[in-house]
DNA sequence: GACCAGGCACATC
DNA sequence: GATGTGCATGGT
């Protein structure tokens, strides 16, 4: 996985994830699905601006009006219902608190999280790499899509697989793992559209640039 | 106007 | 078990 030094080289450290707190990375997590990180800042900004960003403000709430505020993020009645289901989840086994979830191990936790109607492979990942600290890596449409086009892997694999791969020959600290996924991002972002647009995204789709097999 | 964005659950075949 | 569909805003 000398790709990861290579990303690491060229976009430099990404800093994940945005975010004040824990909690606040967990609620993006649920916001950012299928979501421009864009959209999920503005609706986090909302939900801060009206001083419920907390467990017990947003449950209090009904689900309209956490629907109205996090509207910029898309998806917004169905997000509500989520955002709810979590929370819901860390108020009833850990008190609303993620720090009590960290004593608890990985592979549990998962469990735990993808019982969470609204919460699947993805979402569970990334708040148990960004919000728990646990060593994981964390996969998404780029993931996929960037080394399936290198030929790294082959086409169709489902998300454990390609999870499972990676973990064998990706050889990282817990702070490379955080890493990597944020510069696979940013590489996705960058050059690995679902339809090149112009000839330099065409040219730069492959990203064999930074993959060398 | 079409395409895209840091998915997921559910229906249907 | 694979494939299709609804969910929705905002930027390019």
């Amino acid at each position: 996985m000398e790709i990861y030094k290579k990303l690491l080289s060229h976009f430099g450290p990404q800093n994940w994830w945005p975010g004040d707190s824990p909690f606040e990375i967990a609620v993006g997590a649920v916001l950012t699905q299928n979501t421009n990180w864009g959209n999920v800042e503005a609706a986090i900004k909302n939900l801060k601006h009206a001083r419920v960003l907390c467990p017990k403000k947003l449950h209090d709430m009904p689900n309209d009006d956490l629907a109205k505020l996090i509207k910029p993020a898309g998806y917004f009645n169905l997000k509500a219902k989520r955002l709810k289901n979590f929370i819901n989840y860390l108020i009833n086994f850990y008190d609303g608190k993620i720090e009590n979830m960290l004593v608890k191990d990985t592979e549990i936790l998962r469990r735990e999280l993808l019982e969470v109607n609204g919460i699947g492979p993805e979402t569970a990942d990334s708040i148990l790499l960004y919000a728990c600290n646990k060593k994981i890596f964390v996969v998404d449409a780029y993931t996929k899509r960037i080394f399936e086009r290198a030929g790294v892997i082959d086409k169709g694999l489902d998300y454990y697989e390609i999870q499972e791969f990676i973990t064998k020959n990706f050889k990282g600290d817990l702070q490379d793992y955080n890493e990597f996924h944020a510069l696979i991002v940013a590489l996705g972002k960058d050059f690995c559209r679902p339809k090149p647009r112009c000839e330099k995204c065409a040219l730069n789709n492959i990203c064999l640039f930074f993959i060398d097999k």
